[in-house]
RNA sequence: GCCGGCGUGGCGCAGCCCGGUAGCGCAACCGACUUGUAAUCGGUAGGCCGUCGGUUCGAAUCCGACCGCCGGCCCCA
């Protein structure tokens, strides 16, 4: 993200000791420093070196540079809370990615209203350039001058790993930052720091919204109001983001779900349930078809499965037990009668039902790998807070396949499986990836160390094959087995988990799963979960957004729309449209009373990959014009040649 | 689930503070126009103002509950 120019470093020579860092900088002709480094330390400008210290200087711009400005302004904010609404409780102010917040115990909740007011009170503060300065103190005294902030002298309290304190508390000793105006102390927080020289050092800044958040994370805490700003080295860095938060806006899944009638979540369905218009659902047509071209070739066999199941099933799989949350509540069937009963539960998994179709029959060693695939559709009761758009929603069908093989043959079946999901998502026209590594938690797992140790190298020797960059997840696997996750980085650089493969030793055992091995001994599949889009709907909005809507043609709802200059021009594209048909292509031809200008806006604003024009001079020389999205023209193409072009196009997938 | 904001014709919004017969743009429909690369002109129709209840002579407007949406928090098997 950041991009310094250069790091510059000083070594402190012999009468330089006993200068400030910042003085150390500025010297060597150092202008670009939010803070320093010192002895491998962050320090403000302030710290006082010693002879042999080296002092870098970590530019604004950089990650750490950004991090302490954006604490700063954090700071800022917190004053002019305080200045503003007397009363109120300090909770954290962390920088974090793109900006930072603060937490407030306030007497009210704020406004937007306030959140104007807020702001303009920090630029003041700002202007004043009120000085950070750093004093250490020890307990009691920190004890002392935080008496009013509760929840400040929680944190003394803690002084320990707590990682959601690290900003306030995380050294060996405990440090206040007052802001001094001229010799005044104009306000004062506990604080690790470091800091920006003074307030106006702080290039660019604005507060984004308020939300609400608990005290340390946790439910069970107070809840609190929490301000999110945003802070840059320059105003153009600020005005970039700020751009780029309009661009993500303006591509929003379901903004353009509407504007493009690709899909609704209808009120009356409720909540996070989709239905897909027309549009949308060729769309989601020619994605499923051309995965499930893939998979065949892949040797995957393909199943299908109800979509609601007696409780029973889910008791042996142990969803009951732990997700139960999850699980949208039973009908309870043939209770009438009398008897007791059975319920019946929406199902919010595929696997347990692919494990029976595994189980139906003896299995046999020479039929492993045996990869079952389904287009899968689950219900998960989300809860009200979270539900999404397409992204987090409470129906969705998932691109779910079970693979169940031998032990010696998990290394090349993970390989394979690997490839085969980073080909597919390059076909949709993501490239840009990276992987995650989700290894065992210390304490929530089952299954051997011996079989997690195998599986974890194995997943990891897959994944470095690859070449891609593999972040590690320590403790993020699932209790049942570790798990390699494809994210992706979208067209405006965002990314998203898209891909998921995962190993499970918990199943096979609950399900006693079994195939007969070469030497006539019963032995335990690997089971492999694994799902490409995640959800197709998931995955749509993915690409609806990193494509801002505009598919590339073979994807694209409609793909050519025939704009004649006069009616009297209908019936040829008519029959240029109807040659495009019979190649499949999806044509429509625009015979409605607008103009012509009017029809290309209309054909533009919908995103259409071609736009196919005729009028006399076309006409009389059996050709036509292409106007494409970007606005280019190729005009009088012979039709015979704008056919083929278009069929081209769309074959190759562009 | 929690906190805050919001809910007015298909879409985007005004009206709400200061109760007194619901308005604009786009889309739709009808008509005229027949025009070479992003909005032709004129007309028509469409809303029990999310739902239920309360206050009032009278509620889109004030109050309450519920439903839904948005932004975060928690969560995401």
């Amino acid at each position: 993200m950041s991009a310094p120019a250069a790091v510059f470093s000083v070594d402190v020579g012999p009468g330089q000791a006993g200068r400030t860092a910042g003085e150390v900088l500025r010297e060597a002709g150092v202008r670009d420093a939010a803070v320093a480094r010192v002895g491998g330390e962050l320090r403000d400008l302030a710290y006082v070196v010693a002879d042999g210290d080296v002092v870098e200087a970590v530019p604004y711009g950089s990650d750490e540079g950004r991090a302490v400005l954006r604490h700063s302004a954090a700071h800022v904010l917190a004053q002019a809370v305080q200045e503003l609404f007397p009363g109120t409780r300090l909770g954290i102010g962390p920088p974090v990615k793109d900006g930072f917040y603060y937490d407030f115990a306030p007497e009210r909740p704020f406004t937007p209203d306030d959140l104007g007011a807020i702001e303009k009170k920090m630029s003041e503060i700002v202007r004043q350039r009120q000085r950070f300065s750093r004093r250490v103190v020890d307990e009691a005294q920190a004890r002392q001058e935080l008496a009013d902030e509760p929840f400040k002298l929680e944190l003394i309290g803690l002084k320990g790993p707590a990682d959601e304190a690290s900003v306030e508390v995380g050294g060996a000793e405990l440090t206040m930052y007052d802001n001094l105006r001229g010799d005044e102390v104009a306000w004062k927080d506990l604080c690790r720091g470091p800091h920006l020289p003074t307030t106006r050092d702080i290039p660019a800044f604005t507060l984004m919204r308020t939300a609400a958040a608990y005290w340390r994370g946790d439910q069970a805490n107070p809840s609190l109001q929490r301000i999110y700003g945003t802070a840059w080295e320059s105003k153009e860095a600020q005005k970039a983001h700020l751009t780029m938060l309009e661009e993500a806006e303006k591509r929003d899944h379901r903004r353009l779900g509407a504007e493009l009638d690709l899909f609704s979540f209808p009120d009356e369905v409720g909540s996070g349930l989709a239905v897909f218009h027309p549009k949308g659902g060729v769309v989601r047509r020619v994605m499923e078809d051309y995965s499930r071209r893939k998979h065949e070739e892949a040797g995957y066999s393909f199943v299908n499965t109800p979509h609601i199941t007696k409780g029973q099933l889910f008791e042996t799989s142990g969803h009951l037990q732990w997700y139960a949350d999850g699980i949208y509540p039973p009908m309870q069937l043939d209770a009438a009668a009398g008897g007791q009963g059975v319920d019946y539960y929406l199902k919010p998994m595929n696997c347990p039902m692919h494990n029976l179709i595994f189980r139906a029959r003896g299995r046999s060693y020479r039929e492993l790998p045996l990869r079952l695939f389904e287009f899968g559709t689950v219900y998960r009761y989300e809860k009200s807070g979270v539900v999404h758009g397409m992204t987090r929603a409470r129906g969705f069908t998932q691109d779910d396949a079970h693979i169940y093989c031998t032990r010696a043959q998990m290394k090349d079946e993970l390989t394979s499986l690997l490839q085969f999901v980073l080909d597919l998502l390059r076909d949709y026209g993501l490239d840009d990836f990276y992987l995650e590594l989700s290894t065992k938690d210390s304490v929530k797992y089952v299954g051997s160390d011996e079989a997690w140790e195998e599986a974890t190298r194995t997943l990891e020797e897959v994944a470095s094959a690859s070449g891609l960059e593999l972040v590690p997840d320590p403790g993020g696997a699932a209790f049942y087995g570790p798990k390699i996750s494809v994210q992706a980085r979208d067209a405006i650089g965002r990314t998203w988990q898209m891909s998921t493969i995962q190993l499970d030793f918990n199943l096979p055992e609950r399900f006693a799963l079994e195939y007969q091995a070469a030497d006539g001994t019963r032995q335990e599949p690997v089971m492999i979960h694994r799902a490409l889009f995640g959800s197709i709907e998931r995955f749509f909005a993915v690409l609806l957004e990193h494509y801002a809507g505009a598919f590339p043609a073979w994807l694209a709802p409609v793909q050519v729309v025939g704009i004649p200059i006069t009616s009297e021009h209908d019936g040829y594209l008519q029959n240029v449209a109807a040659r495009l048909r019979e190649q499949g292509i999806r044509v429509e031809v625009d015979t409605s009373d607008d103009r012509m200008q009017k029809k290309i806006r209309t054909a533009q604003k919908s995103k259409v990959p071609f736009m196919l024009l005729a009028g006399d001079d076309d006409v009389s020389k059996e050709a036509v014009s292409f106007r494409l999205r970007d606005g280019s023209q190729d005009n009088g193409v012979p039709v015979d040649e704008a056919v083929a072009r278009i069929v081209q196009v769309v074959r190759e997938r562009r």
